[in-house]
DNA sequence: ACAATTCTGTTCATGAGTGCACATCACAAA
DNA sequence: TTTGTGATGTGCACTCATGAACAGAATTGT
């Protein structure tokens, strides 16, 4: 059986810490009356006189001075942690979760890594999964997202930057092709897609428009294992560009479209966007951007 | 700066542990609104979120969190504070302070060591001193005062034995003076008395009024001191009849007069008079009384 | 797909707790 | 002795925190 009067017992710490009630009084900010009925509402739920009364003012009894003790410690404690939850408010320590969508890794892990080389005290966790991580839940600080604008309540979306998609395929496969491909030519070629074909993103759905289903020839699960495909020759592929543009041996075989871009969102839940830490990898992030030339 | 908030932080502390602000308002029989309200105001006293809000509860932030730990150990505490408080109510325990005038000290301290032996998990502090111990500043639990009956108020006052006093001297003193010495010669005896004439006690009123100045030989401020030289044979001294009949030296010059008398009072303050440790004391006190002798 | 349940969140009337005023008492100083 | 100060204690008016009711939203069960 628990104490549900935590606020008498701090009023009886007083009392027993001043020797007066009126003295308590004025440290609590309240009326002496209140303090006297608290001390005897706190004494009839213990059972136990806490304080002899007399003019001068209370002294306690063992059982207060027991109480004093007790209560001093909590004091202590509730100080540090106002203190501590006060700094924790203004500085960027602790956990940080951040999360996105797979196919956004290779993007955001060197960022990512970045900000925690230039705030050491801050732990970065970089979560993806095919399922979305809700904020709401306190499953990340923020996430990245793409496609259309997520509209949830209580988060707080920002544009960030767009990615712009192409497609691509290995000098391997190409041969001595001669480029660019005509664009009625492009449904005999051989492609490859995402394994979830409920994926409504534009340039997967202009796919599955124009290709012939026994040319798309290989579907993957995640990205990766879909870029090494392509590499490895067996057939033309979405890519982003700026990853792309990494790789040797791959070719543009389309330009970008402005109808396959995908506009990435930075999502946060609105109690958690003020605080430091989530302003600092806002910034940090968008800072990134600006350095990108995803264009 | 400490927090003046305890309530709102226990609030906050069951928020966190079950998830939900309903379930929190269950556990703490209040209104949900009022579990709402509290968080909100903790809140924007901590200047920190400490909850993400969802339809599907509270999930505590890592200030959140933090706070929780806090709060466990607190109510830890405080649940061990109560049921130690409570213990302590019905149990005789811990110290038990018993103030007297210093003459009744060899009456009484046969009787508080009894008491002892009786109850191992009490400490008996027995104190005596020429100056008046108060009950309400809490110097003591108990006080055997004799003399009038004291009407301090907040005090339960109880009438306990009464002491019979008589004039005693020594073999030596007398030495083969035929007794009973008559009254009216009574005042060519040498006499000892009390240091501090203001004595109010009757008996030195009776002293003082019969005995010229020049016969009152001694003067001392205890009464083992007085006691010694009665046995020594300076003169005639008053002896409380129970403590002189323990000498075989010791002569009864003058019967106990009923005027001599001094009751005994019990007194207790009357936040300590209910509590079972001094219940006990009172207790074994009479009891012992009913096996004196003192008429 | 729809109904039921279970949360949060807000508004408004009410009552418990608070503040005020005054009485009382004890101690100290003039 | 008297006066002044500072403490506890108590009745009364009032305010603020609380509780009730309702609305909205999301999840769960059928």
């Amino acid at each position: 059986m628990s104490i549900d009067a935590w606020d008498e017992i701090r009023t009886a710490y007083h009392v027993a810490r001043l020797g007066t009630v009126s003295g308590a009084a004025e440290v609590l900010g309240v009326h002496h009356a209140t303090v006297i009925r608290h001390i005897d509402a706190l004494e009839k739920r213990l059972g136990t006189k806490l304080f002899q009364r007399h003019a001068r003012g209370y002294t306690a009894t063992e059982a207060g001075q027991d109480l004093m003790q007790v209560a001093q410690a909590t004091d202590d404690q509730f100080t540090q942690l106002a203190s501590r939850l006060k700094g924790r408010g203004d500085s960027v320590t602790g956990e940080l979760v951040v999360t996105s969508i797979e196919s956004l890794s290779p993007l955001l892990s060197p960022v990512l890594a970045e900000f925690q080389m230039a705030n050491p005290g801050v732990t970065v966790r970089f979560v993806t999964g095919d399922r979305v991580f809700r904020l709401e839940y306190g499953e990340a600080h923020v996430a990245i997202r793409a496609g259309t604008a997520p509209n949830e309540p209580d988060n707080v979306v920002q544009r960030y930057a767009t990615v712009q998609i192409a497609l691509y395929a290995s000098r391997k496969y190409l041969g001595d092709r001669v480029l660019p491909i005509p664009e009625d030519e492009l449904p005999n070629e051989k492609f490859m897609g995402y394994e979830n074909m409920d994926s409504r993103a534009p340039f997967y759905r202009w796919m599955e428009d124009k290709v012939p289903r026994h040319n798309i020839v290989m579907r993957g699960s995640d990205g990766r294992s879909l870029k090494h495909a392509i590499r490895a020759g067996i057939g033309l592929g979405f890519m982003q560009t700026w990853e792309a543009s990494q790789y040797e041996d791959l070719v543009q075989v389309v330009e970008p479209k402005p109808e396959w871009a995908a506009p990435l969102w930075l999502v946060t839940h609105v109690d958690l966007h003020r605080t430091a830490k989530v302003q600092a990898i806002l910034a940090h992030l968008k800072a990134a951007a600006d350095s990108w030339t995803l264009v």
